[in-house]
DNA sequence: CCCATATCGTTCGTGTACGTACGATGACCC
DNA sequence: GGGTCATCGTACGTACACGAACGATATGGG
């Protein structure tokens, strides 16, 4: 294989202060992202339904706890805004996972509640959860697991 | 202001069982999300340029490390899959921040460079990049801070 | 030299993610 | 009870993210 181009030119030196130099791989939001993808991919895999994706999910679990919730506060509840939250739950329900009806108290809103068919589907799913977070946090051991979770709560 | 959907059930209990509860706010892939965003938006806020987004800045950057990079190289340099770099180099081309030229040696790829314009912009950005990574560590003292960048490495 | 295989970049489709703007409705206060 | 302000859901535009399929090109083995 030709790799001319494949390390022509090593990073120019960092500015020759004692500071850190700025890498890129070392700044937390570039770890967030990747991180994430690394997640996204593992439960893609292991929760056992291609067509179930991580926002999917949690709203799912979120609607499996609280019976029945406005679309606004579930999305305040898994973490999506409100335009999100709009077409997670569009999807949902064009696959009849979620059902909807106008909330009988203020005409603003509408309740949303998982069919029977969701019901199903997520404690079907909810089986595998563990196994999703066991594999992602795999190549650490358990201190480092708990401390991850928790520093990661901390700047949430 | 009427709360009367805003609580109307605790959460159903968890199984009988010692094992810990499977709560999603607890999970990996989750605080993962939840933390990428936050980390997304202080950068929108605090880079200085609202038109540049994290996966934009980092591709600048490495294209300011490395001068001239292929497409797909620098894909996995940041990261991102080839049909995702398509995209962001598409928009960094249209606003003149990127050139590209064929590869003299290898007719598949395409050499990316960044423009002049494009130097001056991300030598600016690198300028606030520290206080971006400062600001979404802010939660964290000193040694949770290096602890949190260690963790994140090890899963990525 | 030729063929199987791999890589490179593009395109298409689906799904988050969010800013902004909008109309409808509700809450609050004078 | 009428006006002001907030909230709810929707719509539109832009941007990541990735699987799948594609054509062009390169590589390595027989």
């Amino acid at each position: 294989m030709r790799n001319v181009a494949r390390k022509q030119q090593e990073p120019k030196a960092s500015s020759g202060t004692l500071a850190r130099p700025y890498r890129i791989e070392e700044q937390i939001g570039y770890l967030l992202r990747r991180a994430h993808q690394r997640a996204s991919a593992i439960f893609q895999v292991t929760i056992g339904d291609p067509n179930i994706t991580p926002t999917q999910y949690s709203s799912m679990v979120k609607l499996n706890e609280y019976r029945e919730l406005s679309q606004n506060l579930l999305g305040r509840l898994v973490g999506m805004d409100k335009a999100t939250m709009q077409g997670v739950v569009r999807r949902l329900k064009e696959r009849g996972l979620v059902d909807s009806r106008p909330d009988p108290g203020d005409a603003r809103r509408t309740l949303l509640s998982l069919t029977t068919e969701g019901q199903r589907i997520v404690n079907r799913l909810l089986l595998n959860g563990p196994a999703v977070s066991r594999e992602t946090l795999k190549p650490l051991n358990g201190a480092e697991q708990r401390q991850l979770l928790d520093l990661l709560s901390k700047i949430v």
